[in-house]
DNA sequence: GATTTCACGTA
DNA sequence: CGTACGTGAAATCC
């Protein structure tokens, strides 16, 4: 199909934002957009750009550009659109700078290397913007007197963008709709730029995670097919009939609740929802816990009757609460899809994340994701991905030739001299970090046979601790200056509201300008934690330039420290597995469209496709196809394996591998 | 009304 | 055998 090997020309598609609502009236979708690049520039309303948008994906296939594909992608592949290659510059700058804001204003100042610590915003209080909509609706600068370089530009003397450009508060006609495409396309090349000149494979990495986020748009578009039936049917066997009054509910309720209350005869009043009063019952019948959580209690199982009580009706409440009917009835449309948002990296190490329930599904429910009439599904699961990936980021020979085996275990078992669990064990611990130390003497086993895969991790756990910069396999920054974890138990990590940042729903950085203590102020020099794979394993030590010398630095404290040093151990693995998981599904979508094949499902390592009937084994072998042609790009060898269990079923529960 | 804690589902 | 994510209910804090 590719006409010739030429890197395909950029295309800028850019979609004006839907006019700044007045009162209450709904936000209107855009009507307009332009399309800039390949000697075409052309503006008009959404229908007729997106008639040139397919003339010349068919006759062109370019590099689709855009800000971000969830803003300028959507409007098209709602029409049916299918476009192939792309450069998503919110990804780009993720991929680059970290973090999870990706504003165009951010990305265009890191682009241009601009300070980011004095991007302007916009003016800042809500009421206000709506004068400004208005007011300053002509080619105002802002507060800071910076002023646009020419009438209608979205750039200012000064270098960065208008802070409200690209918002309703910048109102667009027909010039600032292809000054924009313009400024898109000024920026991606910036960007490709600097991602180049870091002499990474970032570039191609990019290319990948625009396809994953593009991806995005339409799996939340097509959605995931349910059978309604089963579900329901599911439910009901879980959490009681379908209530059908308020009444009833209560009654539904509470008849589950008795079947708990009445192991605890005179604590009848217990709010079972309540974990505090919880506590208390337990420990009026013998069972004293530090909390109720589930492991805590699954011992004391047999030590009263309340116990097993309790534990089936926190099952139950889960079903009815969070995957019961009314789940049901607000994301399983009329059409029978399930569907949610998705957003193709999470703020840490970059994997996809998906809501309403389509990540993290109960498995009990799972027979009731079913192919329509005619279809079947495709479902391919990666095994062992994530030691593979280690062979492949750490550029360990002899750890990349167990990956030659079906079970990776059994090659690291007989280097050990263990048994297969201990050696599983011992990977996964050392991948992992050991807290509760079990495999002592088979992580040591690991240190003499796999060399190089363990500095990997060493050093990625070292940049961590000491919150030095630090870069996946395919180039993406992990962000290190914002995990933290409580400090009396030592144990939930998280990060903070600004830079891990929620994707979808309910950013609540609102008002973010402090955003901490940014630690990504000038050079962003990242390194990976090991030598390049190329290289015969190289230990070019990357932290090393002297750094903080010191062990110990002043502010250190271990539990936080330890925290770190894990979260990054972990991301340089699970990160790098993203994404080649991601450059699998973009190549899979490719390859498989043809036969009108539906990617409905990516599960970090799992991928669920949705094809005729009659096209089933030729996806299933194109599934396969894919991740080799992936892997090898993505590694940039043949030296480590990757393994995908294939099968063709009808319910996503069907035939697990 | 927004944020935090607890709990639990997935990989 | 740890990390990550999204969700809901209740408690807590303005």
């Amino acid at each position: 199909m590719t006409p010739d090997a030429r890197p395909p020309e950029r295309v800028a598609l850019v979609v004006a934002p839907p006019p700044a609502r007045s009162g209450s009236a709904p936000a209107a979708t855009p009507h307009r957009a332009a399309l800039v690049g390949a000697g075409v520039c052309r503006v008009g309303t959404l229908d007729e750009i997106a008639a040139e948008v397919g003339a010349l994906e068919s006759e062109r296939s370019p590099r689709w550009t855009w800000w971000s594909a969830a803003g300028d992608a959507s409007p098209f592949v709602a029409t049916g659109a299918r476009l192939a290659r792309c450069w998503d510059i919110a990804e780009a700058h993720r991929l680059a700078e970290g973090g999870w804001e990706a504003t165009p204003q951010l990305a265009w100042a890191a682009a241009q290397g601009l300070d980011l610590t004095s991007l302007p915003r916009p003016p800042s209080g809500h009421l206000f913007d709506l004068d400004a909509a208005d007011g300053a609706g002509g080619d105002g600068g802002d507060a800071d007197g910076a002023l646009p370089t020419r009438p209608g530009s979205p750039i200012r003397t000064d270098g960065y963008l208008l802070p409200d450009a690209g918002t309703a508060a910048w109102p667009m006609d027909d010039a600032r709709l292809v000054a924009w495409a313009e400024a898109a396309l000024v920026c991606a090349s910036a960007q490709e730029t600097r991602l180049a000149a870091a002499g990474s494979r970032a570039v191609a990495t990019v290319t990948s995670e625009s396809a994953a986020a593009l991806l995005c748009v339409e799996l939340a578009r097509d959605g995931l097919p349910v059978d309604r039936r089963a579900a329901e049917e599911l439910i009901s066997q879980a959490a009681g009939p379908r209530p059908q009054s308020e009444a009833d509910t209560r009654a539904i309720r509470a008849a589950r609740d008795r079947e708990v209350l009445r192991h605890a005869p005179g604590r009848e009043g217990t709010d079972l929802r309540n974990p505090l009063q919880v506590r208390e019952l337990l420990a009026s019948v013998g069972v004293v816990v530090p909390n109720t959580r589930k492991w805590v209690l699954e011992p004391f199982r047999e030590t009263h009757p309340l116990v097993a009580a309790l534990l089936e009706w926190r099952r139950a409440e889960r079903i009815a609460t969070t995957y019961g009917y009314a789940w049901l009835d607000a994301h399983v449309g009329p059409d029978d899809r399930l569907r949610g948002g998705w957003t193709a990296c999470d703020g840490a190490a970059g994997r996809m994340t998906a809501q309403n329930g389509l990540h993290n599904l109960p498995t009990s429910l799972r027979p009731a994701v079913a192919a329509r009439p005619g279809h079947v599904f495709v479902r391919a699961d990666l095994g062992q991905i994530e030691p593979r990936v280690l062979a492949a980021v750490s550029g360990d020979r002899a750890f990349a030739a167990a990956t030659r085996a079906d079970d990776l275990y059994a090659p690291v078992a007989a280097s050990l001299g263990v048994e297969r669990p201990v050696a599983k064990v011992a990977v996964l611990a050392a991948m992992y970090g050991q807290r509760s130390g079990a495999a002592g003497e088979a992580l040591r086993g690991l240190e003499r046979a796999y060399p190089a895969a363990m500095a990997y991790l060493d050093r990625a756990y070292a940049a961590g601790v000491r919150r030095q910069p630090l870069r996946t396999f395919g180039g993406r920054a992990i962000p290190l200056a914002r995990v933290f974890v409580s400090e009396a138990t030592g144990e939930p990590a998280r990060r903070d509201a600004a830079g891990g940042a929620p994707p979808v729903a309910t950013p609540p950085r609102a008002a973010r300008d402090g955003a901490g203590p940014d630690t990504r102020a000038a050079g962003q020099t990242g390194t990976q934690p090991g030598g390049g794979p190329g290289g015969p394993g190289g230990p070019g030590g990357p932290g090393g330039s002297g750094g903080p010398g010191g062990p110990v630095e002043p502010g250190a404290e271990p539990a936080r420290d330890a925290a770190r040093g894990r979260f990054a151990r972990n991301a340089v693995v699970q990160g790098a597995a993203a994404e080649l998981f991601k450059a699998w599904a973009a190549t899979v979508r490719a390859m498989t469209g043809d036969l009108g094949a539906q990617i409905v499902l990516c599960l970090h390592d799992e991928l669920l496709l949705h094809v005729p009937e009659q096209a089933a084994e030729e996806v299933r072998r194109r599934v396969a196809t894919a991740l080799d042609d992936s892997a090898r790009r993505w590694t940039g060898s043949t030296q480590v394996r990757f393994v995908a269990d294939t099968s063709i079923v009808r319910r996503w529960s069907d035939a697990k591998g």
